[in-house]
DNA sequence: GTTTGCTGTCATGGATTCGTCATAATTCTG
DNA sequence: CAGAATTATGACGAATCCATGACAGCAAAC
């Protein structure tokens, strides 16, 4: 578990009755009481999961989802809207702008729950918290790395950075990606900053042999190939 | 066994019922014909569990069930919600379910027991009211912490915060989601005081040798990590 | 009233991690 | 093979993060 999830939801009461059930659902919770705060959010380090109230103050749930699903850095985050009850043109709306589901309120907590996992599991995204590949074990949880059973020490970048290759087998990132999904696009570091990220996690996986699952693309960027 | 369980309900009937059922079942039973008795008895030690009837006189179970949630002290309680049959309305369905199940009227009682039970795993209640960790012991019944058998004094902070950790062992903790879990939301300390109590926690384990259970996790928070 | 114990905050210092650069090494192109 | 482009690597100052001790407020106990 400890999914991050971000919810979008203007009302202060059921913005802490998603995050309660969440939270006690193991879930790692996120607010935001608008559109615009939580484009700003959206900055940072991305979510697993969004849940998004259709009426908001400001920009519309609706147009919040159509410009995330536009913008490449958020375009395959899973989302799920939330809607009035028995408004048919709302579900048509959600769907039409890239909605992954949506749930009518009121709902219950377990419904809620189910259809998360459901979404998280169809997305391919780990429910766990442990991603292996070989003898390389990333706890997600435990924020933990471990070669061989043996615990190895890795610095929070680049336990970020290992994260997304090992999330994304087999796909090349260029830098210009890696910046934006592990370092944030509100933060401006030097496209070669990533180069020594990357040696340095070598550097960290060489002792156990290991190093090469992390390949450079020459003219692209890295990519995390499992041996 | 022998977890406590609080039965909220006003109809003494149905309170003899459940309190017989209960008790054969294995469980030690108090008590409440009204919501405000039942804030007055969990001022003291805390059952395990609650009951709560959906229709009380004065304050409804809905409301108290809210209460509790904002109180840092109750937050985590786990809660069952009577309903009859047709009062389970929108309401109680959406907002108000920080509870955790619910049962609708009438209901047998092999079907109680089950729920309790699943809801007393699903939360991580230890059956017997004690968490052990190699030689570290913490007793929730008597609100004891010790270590090789030998009592340790820890201030009520910090056995809150020990409890959190040893429920989820091997577990990354963020700052905000200790202030959350350990001290309550509604509450407004600096995240820094977090670090001051692992501090403190080590600190009493040290002279035991067993201070190196709890690990930081630099960049993200803390971490209970047996062995 | 005094004492004791617990709590939250702060300042300081130390350790780790980060981003950048300069330079060497590698690969590609013609 | 030469030259250009791209990446690897080591070093270093800056920034960040955490551990620690001190201190004042507060409440309960005496």
């Amino acid at each position: 578990m400890d999914n991050k999830v971000l919810v979008i939801e203007d009302e202060h009461e059921i913005r802490e009755m998603l995050n309660f059930t969440l939270t006690r659902a193991g879930f790692s919770v996120c607010e935001a009481d608008s559109a615009e705060a939580a484009l700003g959010q959206l900055d940072g380090p991305l979510p697993d999961l969004l849940i998004i109230d259709w009426m908001l103050p400001g920009m519309s749930g609706v147009e919040l989802a159509r410009r995330l699903r536009q913008d490449e850095h958020t375009a395959n985050l899973p989302m799920i809207m939330l809607t009035a009850r028995g408004e048919e043109t709302d579900k048509l709306k959600s769907f039409d702008s890239g909605m992954d589901d949506y749930l009518t309120k009121p709902f219950s907590p377990k419904e809620l729950i189910a259809r998360i996992r459901a979404l998280l599991r169809r997305t391919g995204t780990p429910e766990n918290g442990v991603i292996a590949c070989g003898p390389v074990r990333l706890d997600l949880n435990a924020h933990k790395l471990s070669v061989d059973g043996q615990a190895v020490k890795v610095g929070p970048t680049e336990f970020r950075l290992l994260e997304l290759f090992m999330r994304n087998p087999d796909r090349a990132f260029g830098r210009a990606q890696l910046l934006d999904r592990v370092w944030g696009r509100s933060i401006y570091v030097e496209e070669r900053t990533v180069d020594v990220h990357v040696l340095r996690l070598r550097k960290t996986l060489k002792p156990h042999g290991v190093d090469q699952l992390i390949q450079t693309v020459r003219g692209v960027g890295y990519r995390f190939s499992p041996a």
